[in-house]
Formats: C-alpha cells, structure tokens, sequence
DNA sequence: TTCTGCACCGACTTTTTT
DNA sequence: AAAAAAGTCGGTGCAGAA
C-alpha cells in the first residue's frame, strides 16, 4: 500500500516551512504532522501531540503511535503577535505580513472579518463570525449576504430583501437574472447558470470567510478550502510522483511536475476524474479504497474522528453527509477528517 | 414537491514563493 | 522555472423549510 508522503519540518524560519530542506527520499520516513502550532495553544509538556491539540480534524492519537512530534518554533505564525490590523479592504499586503513575520499569509488573503484573530482561536466555532460591523443587521448569515459587499451602495438594500426566515431571496437574485437567463453577479458580471452557483460565487467578494483555519487564521469560504488548505500545515502530501519521490499537496502540482519534469503527460480527458485516494489524515497513509483506509482506520487509528465521525452518523439514524452533520462541520470535525480532497465520501 | 443552504469533491487556473 | 498554495467553478447529495 502506497505511503502518502508526510513531510518531516525542518526547524526553518519561523512560521514557515521550508519542505525543500528535506530531501525527497525522506519526507515519506517521517511525518511530522503540525510543527508550526502556537505556543499559546500548546499544552504542557508532551502529553499533547499538535493532532490533539487542534481543533481541526486532525485526531488525537493513540498512545501507542510514536510518531514523532514537532515541537513548536517559539515564533509561529500564530505563536506571535500578529501584525496591525489588516486594510480596511479587509486584504492584507502579504509583504507587509511577512514582515510581521506572518509569511504563510499570502498576498491573497482576505481577513475573515477585517480582523485576524490575535491567537488560532481554541476550538474556532467556525459559524460564529461576527458580522461585519456595518452590516451586523443585514447579515445574520455569512451566506446570506449576495451583494453585501458590492461597491455600490445600494446593495445594502437589495439585502436586506434576503431574509433569513424564508431562506429565500425574495427578489434580489431573481431579479439579478439576466436577459438570457443565467443569474448575473452584481459585482463582477459573470454569469451563472444556477442561482446556487451565482449565491457560492458572491462569497468571493464577501471579506467574511466562515471557515478559519485554526493554525493561522486564515479563512476561506469553502470547508474544502479549508482543508487542503490545513495541508500545508499539517505536511500530509499525497501525491507521489513515483518516477522522483516528490509529493506534492495538490493532484494538479503533482501532474504538472510530472509533465515539466518527466515529460510525462497523464491521459485524461476534459474533467475527467482521477482515481480517488484515500488518505489517513493520522499517518499519512494512502488507501485505494474507502474499505481499506477504513480498515486501516480500525486497527491502527480506532480513535479517529473519521471513524468516530462514522459512528456517530450511525448513531444519528443512518443518513449520509449533508447539511445535518456539516452545520457542524468545522475543520476539526470528524466530518472534517472525512472529507479531505483525497479522502471521504466515495459518493463520486 | 420544490427550493435553498450547505457540505463535499474534483478540476482548472492563477498567484506567489523558492 | 518549478513548486506551493490559493481562488474559483461545475457538479452532486442531503437536510430543512416553505
């Protein structure tokens, strides 16, 4: 069964991790699953791996995993103080950051509700963003807010015509519907086909990220996005190129090496789907089926959350994924832990 | 039954860093 | 230039409300 490549860190400069100073042959040997975590979220002495520390879906670990564990930089991201409140514009000059000596903030970031939160915030209740100050009224619910954060004043308005009761938009995305049907973004103008798509879509020009990542604050507006982006924190790294050993976070980092690298062009058609990996987030194992990694689940990692995630959807009555669960869902949820963009449901 | 929000996932693209 | 990370969208399924 093939090992998925966990990244062992270097102790490199603080709040970053320089993968490239380990060699290839070696990231596979030894996972180091969180080495950046705060030393404000730390608990003492080494009763607590980073897994079990987290709020994210890393589990804790049973006892007789000896895993090797990172010790904390004393000057993480999170571990110091962050830098002045971000721009107004809710972004924040990445260089700026990286002076404050946050460098995993890239220059994309947008601050979740204009301000990072000082420390990862203990178990981050992931749906309890305070609204944004201007409009606390408006929006009762990140989601909720289409045009909220349009440049043009009159919006406020039209959102206020989202109403939280109904969970319709009674006329704001109707009427935004073009005049060849699809469903126009006031903002930017593309257009969309389904109003879902146009109602996911306008979360991109709301600053309010819902999903925050409990390693460095970050937010995103999709779980998904939160979890791949945990990756990087956590140095699972799935995709081996089997030709060089390299493993990369992302199928497309992985097939673009080997077509840059290798000249290796993988045959795939249009969106068509790969082969679905599953990963234990525990140890970094790689399963070709659900069963398997399942199976591997139960005897070495029978405390999982993925497992225990499991359970408790049995316990619910059965059902599957889904709003119920996911309400829930934040990075460290069990649903978290099986979900991640290798792992989870085997519905697709 | 329909609509909607939400979670989830894969894929493609883009930006930033090394 | 390559790699890393993030942004975004198409699509699916479930749950809850109307």
């Amino acid at each position: 069964m093939p090992r998925t490549f966990l990244v062992k860190k270097s102790n490199v400069s603080p709040g970053k991790r320089n993968w490239s100073e380990v060699p290839d042959h070696e990231r596979g040997d030894v996972y180091v699953p969180v080495s950046i975590f705060p030393s404000s979220v730390l608990m003492t002495g080494a009763e607590a791996s980073p897994a079990e520390m987290t709020p994210l879906c890393l589990t804790t670990r049973s006892p007789r995993e000896a895993q090797p564990r990172a010790e904390l930089p004393s000057s993480t991201v999170l571990g110091r103080p962050r830098s002045p409140a971000p721009s107004a514009g809710g972004r924040t000059d990445v260089r700026r950051r990286a002076q404050a000596g946050s460098t995993y903030v890239r220059s994309k970031m947008k601050i979740t509700t204009g301000d990072s939160p000082p420390l990862p915030p203990p178990p981050p209740p992931p749906l309890s963003l305070p609204p944004i100050p201007s409009l606390p009224s408006l929006m009762p619910h990140a989601t909720e807010m289409p045009v909220a954060l349009t440049s043009t004043p009159e919006p406020v308005e039209a959102v206020s015509m989202v109403t939280r009761s109904t969970g319709q938009s009674q006329s704001l995305l109707t009427g935004m519907k073009g005049p060849t049907g699809a469903y126009v973004c006031h903002v930017c103008q593309k257009t969309f086909s389904y109003q879902r798509m146009l109602n996911r879509h306008l979360k991109c020009h709301n600053d309010t990220k819902r999903h925050l990542c409990s390693f460095c604050g970050k937010g995103f507006n999709d779980t998904f996005d939160l979890k791949r982006h945990v990756r990087t924190h956590t140095g699972v790294r799935p995709y081996k190129c089997t030709l060089c050993d390299k493993a990369f976070t992302q199928r497309c980092s992985l097939e673009s090496h080997m077509k840059k690298i290798h000249s290796v062009t993988q045959k795939y058609a249009y969106k068509e789907r790969r082969n679905k990996l599953y990963v234990c987030e525990e140890c970094g194992l790689t399963a070709a089926t659900q069963d398997a990694l399942l199976l591997h689940l139960h005897s070495l990692h029978p405390d999982s959350a993925l497992l225990k995630g499991k359970a408790a959807r049995r316990a619910a009555g059965g059902g599957g994924g889904g709003g119920a669960e996911g309400e829930g869902s934040s990075p460290g949820s069990p649903q978290g832990a099986d979900s991640d963009d290798t792992t989870g449901s085997a519905g697709q």
